[in-house]
DNA sequence: CACAAAATGAAAATGATTTTCATTTTCAAA
DNA sequence: TTTGAAAATGAAAATCATTTTCATTTTGTG
């Protein structure tokens, strides 16, 4: 972790008080929202940097966009119904064990994981 | 499953004959260089039609690009080295009960999930 | 202040994927 | 075999996230 500029540190910032997921371009309306002037190529650049430093974690949507969380963010997964969208976040402390020990056994390291559950729900 | 055209049928050959993940642009190029004038497009339609019946896998490299291969049977989940892009079939058999058992808390039916692990393997 | 390095952002470039749309192929009914 | 509708095809244009360029601004230090 070297420097740590203005740019990162507004970024960090809008990750703690969002929580959760975020893409690049969404991050950067959002601090327009807020009336700061930051350009999107800038908050590319911070968000890369703050992934080298490992201080943010880069995962992807469905599509491929790329999406960033704080680390240690409290970790979750969702259960969302295909029908009405409604989504629940849900403890995953049975995934957390089963990707840990998967990824041991065939000598993985730095080990991440997605999982998302789907359903209809009781209204739908 | 509906039906199964031709387009299908060629993407199907090529994914069997690479064996591994190969991008979209990947195998239209290789069927090109086959002497296959198909298109870019329809190389796009097919692919996305094999993944809708669940007769290949569609996962992303590290950049987010897509990225196929024929699926093998049964229900199964995917260790991905993040740097060389090595591929893992594995099982989950904790997912499927952790899915079941969290879609039951909440009144979810029809459940379904997706669980991905992606670290860095051993050779990397 | 002066000056070099770092940061910034507008605009252009990139590159994968999707959409459009006119044309061709398939295929079953007549 | 002929015919018309539906499905398939692909070239070109459109999208859209992300990266690159590059000229300008800010920052930090002597
Ligand atoms: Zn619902
Ligand atoms: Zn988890
Ligand atoms: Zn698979
Ligand atoms: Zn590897």
């Amino acid at each position: 972790m070297k420097t740590m500029n203005k740019s990162d540190l507004k970024l960090i910032a809008v990750l703690e008080r969002t929580g959760g997921f975020a893409s690049a371009q969404e991050l950067h309306q959002i601090l327009r929202r807020e009336g700061d002037g930051i350009g999107l190529t800038t908050v590319y650049r911070a968000l890369q940097s703050l992934v080298d430093d490992k201080i943010v974690d880069l995962l992807r949507r469905e599509d491929g966009e790329a999406i960033y969380r704080l680390c240690g963010d409290g970790h979750h997964h969702h259960l969302m119904c295909k029908s009405c969208g409604d989504t629940v976040e849900i403890e995953g402390g049975a995934i957390e064990k089963w990707a840990n020990t998967m990824a041991e056994e065939f000598g993985f390291r730095e080990v991440g994981h997605t999982a998302e559950i789907f359903g209809i729900c009781s209204k739908c």
